[in-house]
RNA sequence: CGGGGAGUGGCGUAGUGGCUAACGCACGUGCUUUGGGAGCACGAGAUCGUGGGUUCGAGUCCCACCUCCCCGACCA
């Protein structure tokens, strides 16, 4: 490809909006354009990387023996009411009404098609096991979007959905994924770690997510030095300390003025934050006020709380007056007296016995509140945080805190989809089961974005050569003064076309100084930059860089030609 | 949706009530230049986010709205 003919400029001046360096390094290098909020469009550059991306998601897929096929985008609402996510799922599905006036709906991920194709394909035992998968568009319209590619609402994803007749088929499936992600991430040049995770809105039993460590990482990790336990924190469970026993003491009020926070109450009272009880206070989609109470020192993990009291619509903070007509008092909140709520209580509160908590009255708090004497809790559960530094809960070594960026997930969907859809086949003893799912999904964008984000140096990208739009980016310089160079630049861009797609390479044929040129070749990061100059061919050859090293040498053009055919390096094959 | 910030040629910015809206980069033409973001000359390119208002006069002040970015609640 010449340069002077791709639909692409770069950028001098890094875009005043781009934070990441993945969003800023593939802004400036004419990879990708913004369209709107969490909208990108990808010119040409950025579409070639995203093709190699699918393309190893894919051949790991069919490696697995998943069929490649492909679902629509927009479905009827018909099927999503069916699941009842039409219902459970916020503004982020995307509605419209066709000319008709019909409820329609914008994919976000394509469980229901998947269940309604099942009961229309799948008869038999005899058809099963079978892994299918696609690459297709999702609209998301995430509350807010963010990093540039990381999280977008508009984006492809491969999902992929295994097909079982039983737990122990969809387990086996379940591993075959995991395995293909492990591949794949290593394949793209990503460092990943596979962690276990919550099954959010997709319902299921297991679920792992594969993350990228990345400081800007929108998920909090749990992991530990040894790599026995990786969890992400909305689903991590360590053991809880035993709190020391002690008899209930008698129930007493204090004045505590100004101290409407944990820190402040306990300093006032010369106690430990592990001695008060704290209250927050949230509202479930289909209307009920939350009152958790978890110990002072700790703090309520949202994703275990919903999942504790089984809000479907998710859970917002409550405001001021709702907890008011509640019987509480902001600041100095408990559960005591109250009424109209329910109360959900952290098992660690549970067994502690005489803290202190509010007393419903603005400067008052509580000693020696215990639950059960004082309260009674709704629901009793493990509604915490863990915190870094808690004990593993395989080898008790402490626990390290990182952030991360999810680049896939896989689950385990059970029966949940097939049920709605009636989708079942017959068994070898005569009988209908319900067909057992799990589903599969990688963010293909995100991954572009993470690669550069792990692979990139203060000049510019650097591509793993797998994923690198072209293999190489050569640059011809002095072309004007000296005929040979226009000359064996042409040849080797003809040659390296004639070589396949693969091994395609970037002519920068442009009438550019050779700073312009040499800074844009690192900007854009193809693994090898071969400059052809007057200087160069008084050299014996043709000056080649590797980007990632910095390291230069110079090659007859013989070599370099052998390379364009066969390859500049064989990809590491993946067993 | 809450909090913070920003909308001025393609990109990055200056301009905080007063003349024809300025600068750098990028872009076009010509000449020079050609191994690390070249030089000179000429040139094209802006409804200053939108709508209303205040004023003799608004990019600048006021109101409303829209959009984008960042931090929080959601996810590949």
């Amino acid at each position: 490809m010449r340069l002077s003919h791709l639909f692409f400029t770069t950028l001098r001046d890094d875009p005043a909006e781009a934070e990441m360096p993945s969003h800023r390094l593939l802004v400036r290098a004419g990879y990708v354009r913004q369209l709107g909020a969490g909208i990108y469009s990808l010119l040409p550059l950025g579409k070639r990387v995203n093709d190699r991306v699918e393309q190893i998601i894919r051949e790991e897929q069919d490696r697995i023996g998943a069929q490649e096929m492909e679902m629509p985008v927009v479905h009827p609402a018909d099927i999503w009411k069916a699941s009842g996510r039409y219902q459970a799922i916020g503004p982020e599905l995307g509605r419209f009404k066709d000319r008709n006036g019909r409820d329609m709906v914008l994919a976000m991920t394509h469980e229901e098609v998947v269940g309604l194709l099942l009961a229309d394909v799948v008869k038999s035992y005899r058809q099963l096991p079978m892994q299918v998968y696609h690459f297709q568009t999702k609209w998301r319209d995430e509350p807010r979007s963010r990093g540039g590619l990381i999280r977008v609402r508009e984006f492809v994803m491969k999902d992929a959905y295994s097909i079982d007749r039983d737990e122990a088929g969809l387990d086996r499936s379940y591993w075959d994924q995991h395995g293909a992600y492990v591949r794949t991430f290593e394949r793209l040049g990503l460092d990943t770690i596979a962690v276990s995770s919550d099954v959010g809105m997709m319902g299921g039993s297991l679920a792992h997510e594969f993350m990228v460590l990345n400081p800007a990482g929108e998920d909090d990790l749990l992991l530990c030095e040894t790599g026995d336990y990786a969890a992400n924190r909305q689903i991590a469970v360590v053991p809880k300390p035993e709190p020391t026993a002690e008899s209930a003491l008698p129930l007493e009020e204090v004045e505590t003025p100004g101290t409407t926070t944990i820190a402040t109450l306990a300093a006032f009272l010369g106690v430990g934050q592990d001695r008060t009880a704290k209250a927050a206070f949230f509202v479930t989609g289909d209307g009920r006020l939350l009152t958790a109470i978890v110990r002072g020192d700790h703090e309520v993990n949202e994703t275990k709380l919903v999942n504790a009291v089984g809000a479907t619509g998710g859970i917002r903070p409550a405001t001021v007056e709702e907890i008011k007509a509640a019987g509480m008092e902001p600041g100095y909140g408990s559960p005591i007296g109250a009424r109209g709520t329910v109360v959900v209580v952290d098992d660690l509160v549970e067994r502690s016995p005489n803290l202190v908590a509010g007393a419903n009255r603005e400067g008052f708090h509580y000693r020696n509140v215990n639950v059960g004497r004082d309260y009674t809790p709704d629901v009793v559960a493990d509604i915490t945080n863990v915190q870094e530094g808690a004990p593993c809960p395989q080898c008790g070594r402490p626990l390290i805190l990182r952030q991360g960026i999810e680049v896939g997930n896989i689950f385990k969907l059970g029966t949940k989809y097939t049920d709605a859809f009636g989708a079942t086949y017959l068994g070898e003893d005569g009988q209908q089961h319900p067909i057992v799912m799990g589903s599969y999904g990688i963010g293909v964008g995100r991954n572009v974005a993470c690669i550069v984000e792990e692979h990139h140096d203060d000049k510019g990208i650097v591509w793993p050569a797998e994923v690198a739009p072209y293999a190489a980016h050569l640059v011809s310089i002095g072309a004007a003064r000296e005929p040979r160079v226009q000359e064996v630049a042409e040849r080797l861009h003809a040659l390296a076309a004639e070589a396949g797609d693969r091994r395609e390479i970037l002519w920068d044929d442009r009438d550019e100084s050779p700073g312009v040129k040499l800074t844009d070749a690192e900007l854009l990061g193809m693994p090898w930059i071969l400059t052809v100059s007057p200087r160069s061919l008084g050299a014996g050859g043709i000056e080649v860089t590797e980007r990632a090293t910095g390291e230069r040498s110079t090659r007859s053009i013989e070599e370099v030609e052998a390379m364009l055919v066969n390859g500049f390096e064989v990809p590491t094959p993946v067993v």
